[in-house]
DNA sequence: CGGTACATTGAGAAATTTCAAAGTTGGTGG
DNA sequence: CCACCAACTTTGAAATTTCTCAATGTACCG
């Protein structure tokens, strides 16, 4: 199911006095360290600047995490997209959210050993379990990266309930934007301010399962959108020809 | 806007070495003493039995919080029925959760100081706004206290993603059926397990904005498990006349 | 007793889904 | 390099769900 597994660092990590120097260490060579709960769980007070972990790739469309398997740890997604979602028994399924390179799958969930959603990759994905007892380990002794948590905890929570806003009260042209908006803004946020065409790897039926929509219906709206010169939502990109429009679309009215 | 206003009880709070009996204290004399966070926080190791705070009743119908106010606490609802909620400019609202007697109304917005819901009055209501600082001491002292802190906000961000699969995936007789459920086994958890009757005070309006439906297709809806013998919503009170259906129609699919 | 908010009903309109078929795209192996 | 396959996208037409508007009925409060 994975395509590879680096080897993890415990020898280094027992070397006494040897500060560990690890091209190969996938944190070390990763592009995203500085990236929100990774950089300060990475360069606290005296820790090693690294984390013995667990990390894997995989393809797109494949399953990462099967809701209430036992979890190996904290998910991270190093690199790539990857949707958190409740499959249904009678096949339909909703997407709770779409996480980003360098982004904790749940940061809410990084007590638990068991989680209630079920995760998959969108793009080719590298991610990573860290161990529990290490990332709880550095919490309590790091108080920055404590406060950075709930942060990102209080936001994951402030964003359930936006989502549930924009599927209860708002048409599906509405949630489309939002998406779209929202992820543009994520990806801002993080210094990558995007262009006006910038990767959307996510499948109309993706989309359609974000925003409630049968497939059918969000291939509609976003010929819609296309057609009205707003955006143009293809081959796993997206290209903003209006912003503004888009933006007022997305807006809470 | 609140009705009446019970005098704080700093006074007795200062006074050395009497321990304070306060049969006028709302906390002390509260039936619900022993639910959920407030009996952690109330009976913690060594702090005082009670919490000098803000006591504050309001009529039903009333906004009690509104979106981007300052808050002056940690908002508990003590008696009564409110909901947390959003409104748009549009006149819309999505209802985000319904809090019931001695719940927090919103644990994982325990550390903010303005929150970006509102809250509104179902019954009349005796809430509370138990000051920031001393809640914050107390969880920092009380692992206990902490610790359900950290249960109580998973599972309110759980909560959130089941209604974000009932908003996206399922008609509109299933979400409300399990609206209905939802609350019932909530009085079942907190031990007042509910008889075939039980008060149930939301309006068709409110029912209609939790679940993102009109109210005039929440009468409807309503109406139709009246007349299929699955439950009867009226009065401000709910009768369940067939469980087992009711039950099914509410489970995921 | 009267008023106001809430609930019900009907009819028509709009948004969205369903089903089914045809067109594209991208990757794989020959 | 081409042919093929599988997955994804597009389109059409009809059905269904839900909404909107508007009128009427009902309950509760002062």
């Amino acid at each position: 199911m994975f395509l590879s597994e680096i080897e993890p660092i415990a020898a280094l990590v027992k070397a006494p006095g040897i500060v560990p120097v690890l091209p190969q260490s996938p944190c070390e060579t990763c592009s995203l360290r500085s990236l929100q709960f990774c950089a300060a769980l990475l360069q606290g007070d005296g820790s090693p600047n690294f984390i013995h972990a667990t990390y894997r790739t995989t393809a797109g469309r494949r399953n990462i995490y099967r809701a209430g398997e036992p979890s190996e740890g904290v998910l991270v997604i190093c690199e790539g997209w990857a949707v958190r979602f409740v499959q249904l028994p009678n096949g339909k399924r909703q997407i709770l959210s779409v996480v980003l390179p360098g982004e904790l799958v749940s940061p809410t969930a990084i007590l638990e050993r068991q989680f209630s959603f079920s995760v998959q990759a969108v793009t080719d994905v590298r991610y990573t379990y860290l161990p529990f007892a290490e990332v709880r380990a550095r919490m309590r002794n790091n108080h920055a990266l404590f406060d950075l948590w709930l942060r990102l905890s209080a936001a994951e929570h402030r964003n359930a309930d936006k989502r549930l806003v924009d599927l209860g009260q708002r048409a599906a042209q509405e949630r489309i934007a939002a998406l779209i908006t929202h992820i543009m803004s994520r990806y801002e946020e993080r210094g990558e301010l995007p262009d006006d065409e910038f990767p959307f790897p996510l499948s109309q039926q993706q989309i359609a399962d974000c925003t409630g929509l049968t497939p059918v219906h969000t291939c509609r709206v976003l010929s819609w959108l296309r057609k009205n010169g707003i955006c143009d939502v293809r081959h796993g990109m997206v290209k903003i020809t209006d912003r503004g429009e888009l933006q007022r679309l997305a807006a809470i009215k």
